[in-house]
DNA sequence: TGGAAATATTGATTTAGATCAATTTTTTTT
DNA sequence: AAAAAAAATTGATCTAAATCAATATTTCCA
């Protein structure tokens, strides 16, 4: 065994502050606990990076672990068995991701650029919503949220033209950025013209026009 | 004050069994309760009838109530600030509705037919969480999957054809029925061609031909 | 039960956006 | 920096589903 250093528990705790410092604390779920609590969660969770264009997830896998982003973007997209693809969503700093109905990923999760993100098991964190129901309380509200968006899309998808389409995707960017506290301009967009076109249920060449 | 009979609290108990006895409770988020927990959701919730084309609830009111739906059907839809409707999904017995992610409802609730619901104070279901965590995690995957269904009509309006969606909404209304129990034969449908229409981003005469 | 109103079907025509095709621009690689 | 590859734009044509229109059928209710 290597000793290369050696610490108290106490010592490494004042270590152990990714959670406490971390840049999306206060816009993801974990928003809601105090400098007390976050340490609990601190313990059960790992920094991972992915970088541009790689899953993280896929359709079909059985869900091991559950995810927060911290830095960069993901795409979720659905694949049906004739190898049809529809992206149902983009993931920004702060959002989490991973959670299912089922005991297996209903989508594919795919990093649009350089991505950061934080790690969490599924049965650890199940265990740590038991002592934090708040946590779970939290993390409803947001799966609410997501479906509130989801309802939203479908009505886009139902009654808005292309052009409509492709307004409403550049309010729903503005919006996000505003949260996010960025106020970047010109507005340098991590998804393609395909990947938008798909998101809108319109072609490339369509988006192009309008 | 009327006195036309005379019961102890253990007399009055026997009787308050609407829970108990519900013929959706193995199919609703109560079904995680046993006989002595149920008595609790049993006194916070109330019967309450309403006939067809009865609104509910409507977007944009604060959200006071909970429900849960008992028999019938229920059209969920919203609408644009230019009038334009869009029916975001179907209810049947055992499915639960009224939560937000905001204060306020984000969608309009239509009864299709006749239909009994089960109605929870919003305040009071919540604090009855707070005693049986077990029961927002079972709300918690009811939503998750209410999430997965808006997934799978955003990849239906997006990318399949019209003959497509007809034939994908009578797998699920057969699908429904079928997680019901029943197997009624002809199928009645409790919704219009119109509704049918609306919720597939079709017109009327597009559903009539395919 | 009959007659009106609502709902559904079938037909003719139009159109928004898809598809096919040819550049042009941007990004990546050498 | 030049060449190659990938992505985006622009143009011409096509088509699935919308729209407009005329019945036909079902439901409602007096």
């Amino acid at each position: 065994m290597n000793h290369t250093g050696s610490c108290t528990a106490a010592s490494l705790k004042k270590f152990n502050n990714k959670c406490a410092q971390c840049s999306v604390r206060l816009i993801a779920f974990c928003g809601i606990l105090d400098e007390q609590d976050i340490q609990h969660l601190d313990s059960i969770s790992k920094n991972k990076s992915f970088t541009k264009g790689k899953n993280i997830f896929n359709q079909g896998d059985d869900v091991k672990y559950f995810y927060n982003i911290k830095s960069g973007s993901v795409k979720i997209y659905k694949l049906s068995e004739d190898g049809r693809k529809q992206i149902v969503g983009f993931l920004y700093p702060g959002d989490f991701l991973g959670m299912s109905d089922q005991d297996i990923y209903t989508y594919n999760a795919e990093t649009l650029e350089n991505t950061q993100v934080c790690v969490f098991n599924k049965t650890v964190l199940e265990n740590f919503f038991l002592k934090f129901p708040r946590v779970e309380s939290k993390i409803l509200n947001i799966v609410n949220h997501e479906l509130a968006v989801a309802q939203d899309q479908i009505f886009l998808l139902s009654k808005y033209s292309a052009k409509e389409r492709v307004m409403q995707f550049f309010m729903n960017i503005s919006n996000q950025r505003q949260k996010l506290g960025w106020i970047g301009n010109p507005i340098r967009l991590s998804m393609s013209r395909s990947d938008i076109a798909n998101y809108l249920g319109l072609t490339i060449e369509t988006v192009s026009r309008v």
